[in-house]
DNA sequence: ACAGGATCGTTCGAATTTGAACAACGCCGT
DNA sequence: ACGGCGTTGTTCAAATTCGAACGATCCTGT
């Protein structure tokens, strides 16, 4: 085992940043939609991918990696949401294990009475508190680590 | 109600990227505590602030309030590491009602032998992903949203 | 065609998380 | 001294999370 390559003051000083913005992002975001949507973030993030995927819905899988979530969680979150009628599930066309997931008019109503308390979170807890210099570099910075981190997997 | 500010093309790629990589990131950070330490995260947190504090140990409330945590979700979690002799619980000197944590020899050795590993896994899915100056961009862009959100409370 | 291995989605048990409610205590002004 | 109010930490029920195991199905090479 080779030495431990400690963080310095400049990388810790990156980590611990990261992690107390991110704990107090989610923190404010999730609280929002519990209390002013009835939906958790989850769920929320689920809404949003099967509107963008459109009428054909999503396979399971292809949400949980989108998501970056378990599949057995991905479930859960499924049958609470189909349980309410924002979201269905149906056989795949291509694959008899498949199951695709799509979202009901009353699903997308659900969204759009949402989204505009969880933006107005979104920008007090992040957009808001940057400059477009910021903003650019907090995208570049997360996107170089996805495209990394997509690739291990 | 105003009408929402709906966030632009930068604005909305900055928030999704932001999501991807926090999930990737953390799930990534708990999966090694886990395997390698027998550590979750939030438990490996508790033991870093108490380490930092000293011998004199920190307030529930202090540490919830360092954490951004619930209170309740502190106590379960002080309940498990003092069950595996990590951690203390004693009498707060100046307040009847308090209680406060410190963190063991034994605890220490458990955070000294996790530490390598945990460290390790930070740079592969954060640290080591940047270079120099978009470390330094997020730092300076997380300590903005941390300033910002320490005053709300 | 078919065996072997990978993939799919669910189920299961155990662990964790949350806010609300609660009792006990500190603090303040009068 | 004392009443009112905020704070402290825990408990509680309910909801959520995860990985492992599972049966079912797909796919590949032969």
């Amino acid at each position: 085992m080779a030495n431990t390559r400690w963080l310095d003051d400049g990388e810790m000083a990156a980590w611990t940043s990261f992690l107390e913005a991110t704990h107090r992002v989610f923190r404010e975001v999730e609280a929002q939609l519990r209390d002013e949507a009835g939906l958790s973030h989850p769920q929320y993030e689920i809404l949003i991918k099967l509107t963008d995927a459109g009428p054909d819905g999503l396979r399971m899988t292809e949400l949980a990696t989108t998501l970056i979530t378990s599949k057995s969680g991905l479930t859960y979150q499924v049958g609470q949401l189909e349980k309410r009628g924002l979201v269905t599930r149906g056989a795949c066309p291509t694959d008899t294990r498949g199951v695709t997931a799509r979202i009901t008019p009353a699903g997308t109503d659900a969204l759009r009475a949402a989204a505009p308390g969880h933006v107005e979170r979104v920008r007090a807890v992040l957009i808001d508190l940057l400059d477009r210099e910021q903003l650019a570099a907090v995208t570049d910075a997360m996107n170089s680590v996805n495209a990394r981190l997509r690739e291990e997997n």
